[in-house]
DNA sequence: TCTATATCACCC
DNA sequence: AAACGGGTGATATAGA
């Protein structure tokens, strides 16, 4: 193979992980491919090292499966980080975006995939299990760490033979750099006010069985959990006719909403079960410093957005537990996301001028319905609210190819008021329209979808016009908070979570300003290298110490259950518990992952 | 009693 | 046939 690289060296850690903790590295392995040199470190030996034992400069291709994992095995042992990283795993994820994978993409998958030999599943599992486990360990027992590990190097090795003539080396390269910043951010992690969050884990049912024992009027809940077959037979002793779908009540939110229209009694049911809905916190995985840290599981969705587990992962649950998040003594936070960002690139890469208009008017949504001749001119935000409410819903609606039907079902409007709707978002981004169905229709044929920066999907399967139709916006989308936090980092930034269009960024107090300041020019300029040029704004919500984050959506919830904490722990004096009723205590022990 | 599947709710 | 994109996860129910 050809590369305008001196070395390549493909490598491999194993390392121990508790459960919100940052990595311990335990073993190391790499090879050169030229050479064919091979190194080996275990344990103390690696722990002395001041950095890898091999180079790292910009004339050395740096070679791994799941590179944050080595990257942040690198930041744990304080070592430079590679300067030119290709990830296997991404590149992999890459080729067979959208198509079914049965042994998964994995290291053992893409083996599978590509007809190489490696390890067995069994085999991998237990040397993980080792691994997980913990020192000290054997002569033996690391040696069979160290074999495992060169036997995925290997494997590596390997695979890269057979990759090699797919991958777009500058942009396989691009999204290798994404891969240091997500093993800083996983590094950095979100500050968690660990007493209240230990209040609430402690609490976590009598909060329940307080908020049941207020409002639980019927007695439809047993155990914490609400009872179909109690509820039939309230429906029965009240006369109540109720939606059944094959058989069995329909008991989704929006039948729950239908149904209070006309049976008031029914309404505080719904705003019950509403509200036990959002009380989750079961597996938040904070560390013993106080911040909450978990694998961002980069490139995992089809469109290559992060998909973090969202019971550890602080945005993952409802945003009223997002009250955790609280900068340590001396430090803010910030919470900078893209303003519409979604509109601003699908105006941008459909190169459709008028919703480029729109977007750059500063309010989208007030523009569109001017544009489409529904209101004055000089209409505003003030002078029309109702107008742009609708044209908003709108916007997004189409967003996610949403038809006339629902539509008018969340506007809680006519059918043809829908329509009109959604002609005139036609009729006014007609480029946009263009673009987007000719896109969708070569997809449909079977052709790839791509972003600027190669991210592909490969249609297969059953395709789904409206998810084709979302890709292009989702997937650039993906690319530009990559690009930003890969920049924000790399200034010296810490950030502590990605959000999809949004960054939660940290510094000292004093500093906070000029950090958000240079957050968003990094930002907007991240957004102008993915859309050539169209630029995205953004928002920023600063908060400082003793300060909380504090999302609008969730304040009255976050009230709701530190009253009810401060209730339960008035009156008394231990801890609190209800007999028979076990706390979800998972949520503080630490768990162990590796490699 | 355990597991697979369906449903529902949450996030952007 | 369905008609709201990308996800994760808790819970209820059905089936072995």
């Amino acid at each position: 193979m050809e590369a305008p690289y001196r070395d390549i060296w493909f490598v491999d850690f194993e390392f121990y992980q508790a459960g919100g903790d940052p990595p311990s590295p335990l073993c190391l392995v790499a090879r050169e491919l030229h050479s064919n040199r091979l190194i080996r470190v275990f344990g103390e030996d690696l722990l002395k090292m001041e950095s890898a034992p091999f180079p790292t400069d910009a004339d050395t291709l740096f070679v791994a499966y799941y590179a944050s994992a080595e990257i942040g095995c690198f930041l744990a042992l304080k070592w430079p980080i590679p300067v030119r990283i290709l990830d296997l795993y991404v590149e992999f994820r890459n080729h067979t975006n959208g198509m079914p994978l049965p042994h998964g993409s994995g290291l053992l998958g893409a083996m599978a995939y590509f007809g190489l030999n490696c390890i067995e599943a069994v085999e991998k599992t237990a040397m993980r299990d080792l691994a997980l486990r913990g020192g000290p360990y054997t002569h033996a027992e690391a040696a069979a760490l160290l074999d495992y590990c060169q036997s995925d190097v290997d494997a590596l090795v390997d695979l890269l033979g057979r990759m090699w003539a797919h991958i777009d080396l500058p942009r396989a390269l691009l999204r290798g750099r994404y891969m240091a910043a997500a093993a800083r951010i996983e590094r950095a992690g979100t500050p968690i006010d660990v007493p209240t969050f230990a209040r609430l884990v402690r609490n976590w049912d009598a909060v329940k069985g307080k908020l049941l024992g207020r409002a639980d009027r019927h007695g439809l809940w047993e155990k914490g959990s609400f009872r179909a077959a109690r509820f039939a037979a309230f429906l029965e002793e009240h006369n109540i006719a109720w939606p059944v779908e094959e058989g069995r009540l329909k008991l989704d939110d929006t039948t729950f909403r239908m149904m209070a229209k006309a049976r008031p009694e029914i309404a505080s049911i719904q705003e019950l079960r509403h509200t036990l809905s959002q009380l989750r916190l079961n597996d938040l995985a904070v560390g013993a410093d106080g911040f909450n840290r978990c694998l961002l599981s980069v490139f995992r969705a089809k469109t290559s957005r992060n998909q973090p587990s969202n019971s550890k992962f602080i945005f993952g649950p409802s945003v009223w537990l997002r009250g955790l998040i609280k900068p340590p003594e001396g430090f803010a936070a910030a919470y900078v996301d893209y303003s519409q960002q979604e509109f601003g690139i699908a105006a941008a890469i459909s190169g459709d001028v008028v919703m480029m208009d729109a977007y750059a008017s500063g309010d989208p949504y007030m523009a569109f319905a001017i544009q489409a001749g529904a209101v004055p001119i000089d209409a505003t935000k003030q002078s029309h609210p109702v107008d742009r409410s609708r044209f908003k819903v709108c916007v997004l609606a189409v967003q996610y190819g949403q038809g006339e039907d629902s539509l008018a079902t969340k506007l809680g409007e006519s059918k043809s008021t829908a329509r009109h709707l959604l002609q005139l978002h036609r009729q006014t981004y007609r480029r946009y329209w263009e673009w987007n169905d000719d896109l969708v229709n070569s997809a449909l044929l079977g052709f790839p979808l791509r972003t600027v920066f190669g991210w592909t999907l490969h249609p297969a399967g059953k395709l789904n016009a409206r998810s084709l139709a979302n890709f292009p916006s989702q997937a650039h989308g993906a690319e530009i908070l990559r690009l930003a936090a890969s920049m924000v980092t790399e200034g010296g930034i810490t950030v502590c979570a990605p959000v999809h269009d949004a960054l939660l960024v940290m510094a000292e107090s004093d500093r906070i300003d000029e950090v958000v300041a240079a957050t968003q020019a990094l930002m907007a300029e991240a957004s102008t290298i993915v859309l050539n040029g169209f630029e995205l704004r953004s928002d920023a919500q600063i908060f400082r110490h003793p300060e909380r984050y504090a999302d609008e959506r969730g304040v009255e919830m976050w009230g709701t259950v530190m009253d009810i904490l401060d209730e339960l722990e008035a009156g008394h004096v231990g801890p609190t518990c209800i007999a028979g009723v076990q706390a979800p205590v998972s949520a503080l022990n630490t768990r162990a992952i590796s490699s």
